[in-house]
DNA sequence: ATGTAGCAATTGGTCTGACCACCGTACCAT
DNA sequence: ATGGTACGGTGGTCAGACCAATTGCTACAT
């Protein structure tokens, strides 16, 4: 189309600005700003618009300015701090095998929680959507976007809201590896069988099976991604135990 | 108790009366407010202070400012000012012991990876960073900045940037706990010899039991600050084992 | 040494008055 | 009708000054 026109005005500059800079982790909670008239010197504008700046942030709780002290950063709730990971993760090359690394770390643990607290009502929406991927499997397809519901209702069922953030926020950047592992030969079925396993350890409640499962899950994946004996590198030689 | 005495400043008295208009219906959507000039006329206050006040009323959708034109009572959210705090936000003490748990579900594995790939470069810094702490709690200090420390180059030895990340974002969040926790009598020793511990594993290159003593390390922190036998809940039912 | 009262510097809070950028309108020329 | 233009009003920005609260230092008293 023709062109949408930006009218930006000078305060939400700085506050795009600083709320960058929170979420880059370069302003922490708790930490001082500079004051308002550095502020106003830094960014060559009038004090004015430095605090109407600061007054839109303190509104939104990212800021709190008392008299005659300073500007300070806000306890963030965590959830805020979390979503900010993503972009940082993003735009960085090689880190595929950190993404599994953490997956390969996190997820026994998080099936272990699962299976220690997932509801009878929680169960029977698993089971529904592995009915719904058996579907899709024996149709020829590869189920992917169901194959990731499986993996956020289980994580659901931990009840950690951090854990569910953070989880999130990895596969969304795995997204592109599960499309690929998922459409070699056989694969869909075998991602099926693992998660009826892991349902069905966690139907029995037994924690340590279901982390177990999952484990093995997982390293399936990756060997099926990176060749099964080809990159083994110093860094996942960590997988045939953990702990 | 005696009043806190009401610090309140011009601009937030203007926000609230505003606010109070557009409550009490005297201001419906859509309306035109008078322009900034009368109402600092109005309410006998500087231009300033009526802007910073419309600054936060319309960070929160209330209001919408157009320049050349004026300043109008945004259309939507007459229904959000009846909903005081929807969003599901976690309780200090239920973030707590989730970020615990992330740690629990974390550190240990970190631990292993730490104790698999940590240099001997690594290693010594470690063992400086345990005499300085060493050297901070003979004088009586918690060494609360060296505890923090010796996690970090923990996490540092994993080399997965991914993990250093998210370690560094929840353990940010913890300061004050871990603060809290180190005021306690005996804490500071028992943190420095749990560390000792971990690092002697790490030197060995036994990454189970790396895992195994920082498990413990947490469960001695967990139990400390929310009491030993006190706050069981079935959130904390799986501190046991692990996998 | 200790602590306490008071001063001085620093910081956010408020005010004034000026100018700029933009919008709507009325008016004009075509 | 159409398009341009000038004008008045509005929000946006600026500079500089002063007020008010907090902090930290200093000097004095204990």
């Amino acid at each position: 189309m023709f062109k949408p026109v930006k009218k930006t005005r000078v305060y939400e500059e700085i506050v795009a600005k600083i709320k960058e800079m929170i979420e880059q982790g370069r302003l922490k909670s708790g930490d001082q700003l500079p004051t308002e008239r550095e502020l106003s010197e830094v960014f060559k504008v009038s004090r004015s618009s430095v605090r109407e700046a600061l007054r839109t942030l303190e509104s939104q709780k990212f800021l709190e300015s008392r008299q005659g002290d300073g500007t300070y950063i806000a306890r963030q709730p965590i959830e805020m701090l979390v979503t900010p990971l993503a972009s940082a993760i993003l735009t960085e090359k090689d880190s595929l095998m950190e993404l599994f690394e953490m997956r390969r770390l996190i997820e026994p643990q998080l099936a272990y929680l699962a299976a220690e607290r997932a509801t009878p009502e929680e169960v029977a929406e698993m089971e529904s959507i592995l009915d719904r991927q058996a579907d899709q499997v024996s149709k020829g397809e590869t189920g992917m976007d169901v194959d990731k519901t499986f993996h956020d209702s289980l994580v659901g069922a931990t009840k950690n809201t951090i854990l569910i953030r953070i989880m999130d926020m990895l596969m969304d950047s795995l997204t592109e590896s599960r499309d690929k592992y998922l459409q070699g030969e056989g694969r869909p079925e075998r991602s099926l069988s693992r998660h009826r396993e892991i349902l069905v350890a966690i139907k029995a409640g037994d924690r340590k099976l279901a982390a177990r499962i999952m484990r093995e899950h997982l390293e399936d994946i990756e060997n099926g991604l990176f060749g099964a004996g080809g990159k083994e590198e110093s860094k996942q030689s960590g997988r045939e135990g953990g702990i």
